[in-house]
DNA sequence: CTTTTTTGTTCTCGTTACGCGTACTTTTTA
DNA sequence: TAAAAAGTACGCGTAACGAGAACAAAAAAG
Protein backbone atom coordinates (compact mmCIF):
# COMPACT_ATOMS: atom_id res chain seq x y z
CA UNK A 1 0.00 0.00 0.00
CA UNK A 2 1.78 3.30 -0.94
CA UNK A 3 0.51 6.38 -0.51
CA UNK A 4 0.81 7.34 -4.45
CA UNK A 5 -2.18 10.43 -3.50
CA UNK A 6 -0.06 12.49 -1.05
CA UNK A 7 2.01 13.67 -4.73
CA UNK A 8 -1.10 14.01 -6.60
CA UNK A 9 -3.04 16.35 -3.53
CA UNK A 10 0.10 18.45 -2.85
CA UNK A 11 0.94 19.26 -6.88
CA UNK A 12 -2.99 20.29 -7.04
CA UNK A 13 -2.67 22.88 -4.47
CA UNK A 14 0.74 24.19 -5.91
CA UNK A 15 2.53 23.33 -2.53
CA UNK A 16 6.17 22.16 -2.18
CA UNK A 17 7.26 19.90 0.64
CA UNK A 18 9.28 22.77 2.66
CA UNK A 19 5.58 23.95 2.52
CA UNK A 20 3.79 21.04 3.59
CA UNK A 21 6.45 19.70 6.15
CA UNK A 22 6.08 23.06 7.96
CA UNK A 23 2.57 23.27 7.89
CA UNK A 24 2.36 19.73 9.49
CA UNK A 25 5.31 20.09 12.01
CA UNK A 26 7.76 18.04 10.57
CA UNK A 27 11.04 17.66 8.81
CA UNK A 28 11.17 17.69 5.04
CA UNK A 29 13.12 14.20 4.52
CA UNK A 30 9.94 13.03 6.71
CA UNK A 31 7.02 14.23 4.35
CA UNK A 32 9.38 13.43 0.92
CA UNK A 33 9.82 9.94 2.66
CA UNK A 34 5.81 9.21 3.04
CA UNK A 35 5.58 10.33 -0.42
CA UNK A 36 8.32 8.51 -1.96
CA UNK A 37 6.63 5.42 -0.07
CA UNK A 38 10.16 5.07 1.89
CA UNK A 39 8.30 5.65 5.41
CA UNK A 40 4.55 5.21 6.27
CA UNK A 41 2.94 8.62 8.03
CA UNK A 42 1.66 7.90 11.79
CA UNK A 43 -1.91 8.00 12.71
CA UNK A 44 -1.91 11.50 13.75
CA UNK A 45 0.68 12.44 10.69
CA UNK A 46 -2.03 11.02 8.12
CA UNK A 47 -5.10 13.28 9.99
CA UNK A 48 -2.93 15.78 9.75
CA UNK A 49 -2.44 15.75 6.09
CA UNK A 50 -5.97 14.61 5.74
CA UNK A 51 -7.04 17.91 7.59
CA UNK A 52 -4.29 20.07 5.53
CA UNK A 53 -5.39 18.47 2.18
CA UNK A 54 -8.81 19.01 2.63
CA UNK A 55 -9.93 15.35 2.45
CA UNK A 56 -10.57 11.89 4.46
CA UNK A 57 -7.91 9.45 5.21
CA UNK A 58 -9.67 6.89 3.55
CA UNK A 59 -9.02 8.60 0.26
CA UNK A 60 -5.37 9.23 1.18
CA UNK A 61 -5.27 5.52 1.68
CA UNK A 62 -6.95 4.72 -1.73
CA UNK A 63 -10.04 3.11 0.40
CA UNK A 64 -12.55 5.47 -1.58
CA UNK A 65 -11.88 7.20 -4.91
CA UNK A 66 -14.51 9.87 -3.91
CA UNK A 67 -12.78 12.66 -2.04
CA UNK A 68 -15.75 14.91 -1.71
CA UNK A 69 -19.38 14.00 -0.73
CA UNK A 70 -22.30 15.64 -2.03
CA UNK A 71 -25.12 16.54 -0.09
CA UNK A 72 -28.26 15.68 -1.15
CA UNK A 73 -31.52 18.30 -0.04
CA UNK A 74 -31.66 21.49 0.96
CA UNK A 75 -32.04 20.67 4.73
CA UNK A 76 -28.71 18.34 4.12
CA UNK A 77 -30.56 15.18 4.13
CA UNK A 78 -32.17 12.47 1.29
CA UNK A 79 -35.49 11.26 1.73
CA UNK A 80 -35.66 7.70 0.68
CA UNK A 81 -39.20 6.66 -0.64
CA UNK A 82 -40.39 3.87 -2.87
CA UNK A 83 -40.55 6.71 -5.95
CA UNK A 84 -37.00 8.14 -5.10
CA UNK A 85 -35.53 9.96 -8.24
CA UNK A 86 -32.43 10.10 -7.70
CA UNK A 87 -30.56 6.39 -7.62
CA UNK A 88 -29.08 4.72 -5.15
CA UNK A 89 -26.03 2.23 -5.10
CA UNK A 90 -24.22 -0.55 -2.62
CA UNK A 91 -20.72 -1.45 -3.59
CA UNK A 92 -21.07 0.11 -6.58
CA UNK A 93 -24.65 -2.02 -8.52
CA UNK A 94 -27.45 0.45 -8.57
CA UNK A 95 -30.57 -0.70 -6.24
CA UNK A 96 -33.60 -1.87 -8.01
CA UNK A 97 -36.84 -0.42 -7.34
CA UNK A 98 -37.36 -3.80 -5.83
CA UNK A 99 -34.73 -3.74 -3.64
CA UNK A 100 -35.59 -0.05 -2.53
CA UNK A 101 -39.02 -1.04 -1.87
CA UNK A 102 -37.86 -4.14 -0.08
CA UNK A 103 -35.55 -2.02 2.30
CA UNK A 104 -38.48 0.44 3.02
CA UNK A 105 -40.75 -2.30 4.34
CA UNK A 106 -38.21 -4.07 5.84
CA UNK A 107 -37.71 -0.69 8.13
CA UNK A 108 -41.40 0.32 8.26
CA UNK A 109 -42.23 -3.05 9.97
CA UNK A 110 -39.07 -3.16 12.32
CA UNK A 111 -39.80 0.23 13.26
CA UNK A 112 -43.16 -1.24 13.98
CA UNK A 113 -42.19 -3.95 15.78
CA UNK A 114 -39.91 -1.89 17.97
CA UNK A 115 -43.09 0.01 18.81
CA UNK A 116 -45.19 -2.27 19.72
CA UNK A 117 -42.22 -3.49 22.18
CA UNK A 118 -41.74 -0.19 23.93
CA UNK A 119 -45.40 -0.27 24.44
CA UNK A 120 -45.96 -3.23 26.08
CA UNK A 121 -43.48 -2.63 28.19
CA UNK A 122 -44.96 0.62 29.52
CA UNK A 123 -48.00 -1.25 30.81
CA UNK B 1 -5.94 10.59 19.79
CA UNK B 2 -7.02 7.36 21.39
CA UNK B 3 -9.45 4.58 19.33
CA UNK B 4 -12.46 4.44 21.55
CA UNK B 5 -14.09 3.51 18.66
CA UNK B 6 -12.47 0.73 18.45
CA UNK B 7 -14.58 -2.06 21.10
CA UNK B 8 -17.65 -0.09 20.81
CA UNK B 9 -17.56 -1.57 17.04
CA UNK B 10 -16.12 -4.90 18.23
CA UNK B 11 -18.70 -4.95 21.39
CA UNK B 12 -21.57 -4.06 18.39
CA UNK B 13 -20.87 -7.28 16.52
CA UNK B 14 -20.40 -9.30 19.86
CA UNK B 15 -16.55 -10.60 19.34
CA UNK B 16 -13.95 -11.28 21.10
CA UNK B 17 -10.61 -10.08 21.05
CA UNK B 18 -9.26 -13.06 19.99
CA UNK B 19 -11.74 -13.50 17.26
CA UNK B 20 -10.98 -10.20 15.90
CA UNK B 21 -7.10 -10.56 16.21
CA UNK B 22 -7.77 -13.85 14.89
CA UNK B 23 -9.30 -12.25 11.48
CA UNK B 24 -6.96 -9.36 11.34
CA UNK B 25 -3.85 -12.10 11.50
CA UNK B 26 -2.26 -10.62 14.53
CA UNK B 27 -1.76 -11.41 18.52
CA UNK B 28 -4.30 -11.03 20.59
CA UNK B 29 -2.52 -8.54 22.75
CA UNK B 30 -1.67 -6.62 19.98
CA UNK B 31 -5.45 -5.81 18.97
CA UNK B 32 -5.98 -5.80 22.58
CA UNK B 33 -3.20 -2.51 22.43
CA UNK B 34 -4.80 -0.93 20.36
CA UNK B 35 -7.64 -0.72 22.23
CA UNK B 36 -6.48 0.06 25.35
CA UNK B 37 -4.52 2.92 24.17
CA UNK B 38 -1.55 1.14 24.82
CA UNK B 39 -0.14 1.44 21.37
CA UNK B 40 -1.38 2.55 17.64
CA UNK B 41 -1.87 0.28 14.92
CA UNK B 42 -0.19 0.61 11.81
CA UNK B 43 -2.04 2.09 8.67
CA UNK B 44 -2.15 -1.60 7.60
CA UNK B 45 -3.49 -2.58 10.55
CA UNK B 46 -6.15 0.13 10.58
CA UNK B 47 -7.47 -0.32 7.20
CA UNK B 48 -8.20 -4.11 7.89
CA UNK B 49 -10.06 -3.24 11.08
CA UNK B 50 -12.19 -1.13 8.92
CA UNK B 51 -13.01 -3.91 6.65
CA UNK B 52 -13.89 -6.08 9.04
CA UNK B 53 -15.91 -3.49 11.37
CA UNK B 54 -17.20 -2.38 7.75
CA UNK B 55 -16.51 1.05 8.38
CA UNK B 56 -14.14 3.76 7.74
CA UNK B 57 -11.11 4.61 8.51
CA UNK B 58 -12.13 8.15 9.27
CA UNK B 59 -14.93 7.42 11.62
CA UNK B 60 -12.44 4.80 13.60
CA UNK B 61 -10.12 7.89 13.96
CA UNK B 62 -13.43 10.06 14.89
CA UNK B 63 -12.74 12.45 12.28
CA UNK B 64 -16.40 11.88 11.58
CA UNK B 65 -19.44 11.00 13.74
CA UNK B 66 -21.16 8.79 11.17
CA UNK B 67 -19.95 5.24 9.45
CA UNK B 68 -21.59 5.57 6.36
CA UNK B 69 -21.77 8.33 3.27
CA UNK B 70 -23.99 9.00 0.29
CA UNK B 71 -21.82 10.17 -2.35
CA UNK B 72 -22.34 12.15 -5.65
CA UNK B 73 -20.94 9.49 -8.34
CA UNK B 74 -20.01 10.78 -11.78
CA UNK B 75 -22.89 9.35 -13.25
CA UNK B 76 -25.14 11.32 -11.33
CA UNK B 77 -26.24 8.19 -9.04
CA UNK B 78 -25.48 8.18 -5.08
CA UNK B 79 -23.21 5.94 -3.35
CA UNK B 80 -23.43 4.88 -0.06
CA UNK B 81 -20.35 3.90 1.18
CA UNK B 82 -18.54 3.96 4.63
CA UNK B 83 -17.96 7.93 5.65
CA UNK B 84 -19.98 10.50 6.28
CA UNK B 85 -21.56 13.69 6.47
CA UNK B 86 -25.18 13.36 5.14
CA UNK B 87 -28.79 11.48 6.29
CA UNK B 88 -30.83 9.38 4.85
CA UNK B 89 -34.45 8.48 6.20
CA UNK B 90 -37.67 6.82 5.58
CA UNK B 91 -40.79 8.17 6.47
CA UNK B 92 -39.34 11.31 7.72
CA UNK B 93 -37.81 9.75 10.10
CA UNK B 94 -33.41 9.59 9.82
CA UNK B 95 -31.89 6.34 9.72
CA UNK B 96 -29.98 5.18 12.41
CA UNK B 97 -26.38 3.83 12.31
CA UNK B 98 -27.91 -0.01 12.52
CA UNK B 99 -30.59 0.75 10.56
CA UNK B 100 -27.84 1.66 7.30
CA UNK B 101 -25.87 -1.17 8.43
CA UNK B 102 -29.12 -3.36 8.46
CA UNK B 103 -29.92 -1.96 4.92
CA UNK B 104 -26.21 -2.49 3.50
CA UNK B 105 -25.87 -6.34 5.09
CA UNK B 106 -29.24 -7.09 3.59
CA UNK B 107 -28.66 -5.64 0.46
CA UNK B 108 -25.37 -7.33 0.18
CA UNK B 109 -26.96 -10.82 1.35
CA UNK B 110 -29.70 -10.61 -0.94
CA UNK B 111 -27.21 -9.85 -3.88
CA UNK B 112 -25.15 -12.93 -2.68
CA UNK B 113 -27.99 -15.57 -2.55
CA UNK B 114 -29.23 -14.27 -5.89
CA UNK B 115 -25.49 -14.73 -7.35
CA UNK B 116 -25.23 -18.45 -5.96
CA UNK B 117 -28.68 -19.23 -7.55
CA UNK B 118 -27.43 -18.36 -11.05
CA UNK B 119 -24.53 -19.47 -10.91
CA UNK B 120 -26.10 -23.08 -9.69
CA UNK B 121 -28.75 -22.73 -12.62
CA UNK B 122 -25.36 -22.19 -14.62
CA UNK B 123 -24.41 -26.04 -14.26
C1' DC C 1 -20.70 -26.09 43.58
C1' DT C 2 -16.41 -27.31 41.15
C1' DT C 3 -13.76 -27.66 37.15
C1' DT C 4 -12.59 -26.18 32.71
C1' DT C 5 -12.52 -23.07 29.13
C1' DT C 6 -12.77 -18.63 27.35
C1' DT C 7 -11.95 -13.78 27.70
C1' DG C 8 -9.47 -9.75 28.88
C1' DT C 9 -5.24 -7.35 30.90
C1' DT C 10 -0.48 -6.33 31.48
C1' DC C 11 4.39 -7.07 31.27
C1' DT C 12 9.06 -7.99 29.10
C1' DC C 13 12.02 -8.56 25.26
C1' DG C 14 13.89 -8.36 20.69
C1' DT C 15 13.66 -5.91 16.58
C1' DT C 16 11.65 -2.94 13.33
C1' DA C 17 11.40 1.22 11.26
C1' DC C 18 10.35 6.12 12.41
C1' DG C 19 11.98 10.89 12.29
C1' DC C 20 15.61 13.93 12.00
C1' DG C 21 19.78 15.96 10.23
C1' DT C 22 22.61 16.29 6.52
C1' DA C 23 24.55 16.12 2.14
C1' DC C 24 23.68 16.07 -2.54
C1' DT C 25 21.37 16.83 -7.18
C1' DT C 26 18.06 19.21 -9.83
C1' DT C 27 15.16 22.97 -10.88
C1' DT C 28 13.68 27.67 -10.60
C1' DT C 29 14.40 32.59 -10.08
C1' DA C 30 16.74 36.90 -10.55
C1' DT D 1 25.50 32.69 -14.36
C1' DA D 2 24.97 32.81 -9.59
C1' DA D 3 21.98 32.03 -5.85
C1' DA D 4 18.05 30.26 -3.85
C1' DA D 5 14.57 26.92 -3.62
C1' DA D 6 12.94 22.29 -4.39
C1' DG D 7 13.43 17.51 -4.46
C1' DT D 8 16.09 13.03 -3.35
C1' DA D 9 18.75 9.77 -0.63
C1' DC D 10 21.09 7.89 3.34
C1' DG D 11 22.94 6.93 8.10
C1' DC D 12 22.06 7.08 12.98
C1' DG D 13 19.85 6.95 17.47
C1' DT D 14 15.95 5.57 19.62
C1' DA D 15 10.93 5.34 20.25
C1' DA D 16 7.63 2.08 20.08
C1' DC D 17 5.72 -1.98 17.66
C1' DG D 18 4.37 -6.85 17.82
C1' DA D 19 4.57 -11.30 19.77
C1' DG D 20 4.54 -14.28 23.58
C1' DA D 21 3.73 -15.44 28.20
C1' DA D 22 1.69 -15.16 32.52
C1' DC D 23 -2.09 -13.95 35.14
C1' DA D 24 -6.93 -12.54 36.66
C1' DA D 25 -11.68 -12.50 35.77
C1' DA D 26 -15.66 -14.18 33.74
C1' DA D 27 -18.37 -17.65 31.41
C1' DA D 28 -19.47 -22.37 30.22
C1' DA D 29 -19.52 -27.08 31.13
C1' DG D 30 -19.90 -30.97 34.14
Amino acid sequence: MNLNRLMALRKEKGWSLQYVSDQLGMAKSTYAGYESGYRRPSLEAIKSMAELFDTSVDYILGRTDTPFAVLGQSDGSLELTPFLETALSVDGIVLSQEELQHFIAFIRAKREIEQTVSQAKNE
